[in-house]
DNA sequence: GTCTATAGAAAGATAGAC
DNA sequence: GTCTATCTTTCTATAGAC
């Protein structure tokens, strides 16, 4: 691997973020490589000299975002903020509702769940999701498995608040979501 | 419409059962309608006889299984229990977590989220179910608009729930998120 | 209404020159 | 490493006989 490549102008890497962009959209079954090859203005040659097949840009694409999303989360805890604050940061954040999970719509998506090297990404984003919200949980004194199925939950309304949007092409359905959720961790505060 | 048809051994009936099976299992983009053929045992000019196109299968399909699934989700809220047991009984439900949901799953879909009309019977799944819910908050006293957020929160849950489940490949993450949710509810009785 | 045969397009992938 | 041309398979749909 030599050094001093700048990788964003490597053809590998444009049509890396090229998948991943289609892949966001579209998800990985319905994307064809005829439409990464005509996005990243990349040549067919090219794209199966990098990727011998659809598969192995998609295993390249999927677990660059899983870690690129785990990390926009993780960035969202580094904060000193006390873990109920930080808890209630990452429920209501600014999400485009209508454009749903990158990974969690992948959940849905035939390629991916056909090939254990596909899904194996997208377990590590939730399992990640999870103990970083458990983490937080447990530090505000809530025992361990309780906090557990509490960061499941918290979790999972994010997820569902943006099959919610979709489904009804509202975005303020997600956030009527996770206000909800977030009024019910807040009544928490009284009576622990 | 002739009447004392048996309609459950009606090619069109039998072409309608396979492909909603194959769409639960698969999602409409992704299933063929070879595959509808097979299921079904019924012959490909039998299938363009009474569905002009794909999306028109697509179309009856959806709409009778979003019709179906919303009944299921009723039937639980016909008794005669107090509005916190019917939400309780409704998030706790057994649910066939790695399957995921049959409508929620559907807005992952390329071929149904470009279609309007394939789209409305999913939407209108949802907001049959959050009215459901928010009818039962209401009558346990949550004020309209608490009670609207509370309901989206809850059905959230459940189609989070399904997500996690299917990417972690653990029927029991579902559990956890629900069990979650319910927890939270319950702590509510104390103070309002 | 149902059958078999087949059309036309697009999919994923390979060949072989440069 | 990249290009253009091409192959094979599968998809959705139609044709036309019965």
């Amino acid at each position: 691997m030599r050094l001093e490549h700048n990788k964003h102008s490597d053809a590998r890497e444009q049509l890396l973020v090229a998948a991943q962009a289609l892949f966001a959209e579209a998800g990985v079954a319905a994307t064809t490589p005829r439409q990464v090859l005509e996005r990243s203005g990349i040549g067919q040659g090219s794209l199966y000299h990098h990727f011998p097949s659809k598969r192995d840009l998609a295993r390249a694409a999927v677990e660059r975002t899983a870690q690129e999303q785990l990390q926009v989360a993780e960035r969202g805890f580094i904060g000193d903020q006390p873990p109920r604050e930080r808890i209630r940061a990452y429920l209501l954040r600014d999400r485009d509702a209508l454009a749903g999970c990158r990974i969690g719509r992948l959940t849905s998506d035939q390629a991916v769940m056909s090939d254990a090297s596909l899904l194996e990404p997208v377990e590590g984003y939730f399992s990640g999701l999870i103990d970083l919200l458990g983490g937080a949980l447990e530090e505000s004194g809530i025992p361990r498995d309780r906090a557990q199925d509490r960061a499941a939950a918290i979790v999972s309304v994010v997820q569902g608040g943006y099959v919610l949007a979709r489904a009804t092409g509202d975005p303020e359905r997600m956030r009527s979501a996770v206000r909800g959720m977030a009024e019910l961790l807040e009544r928490q505060q009284h009576d622990q």
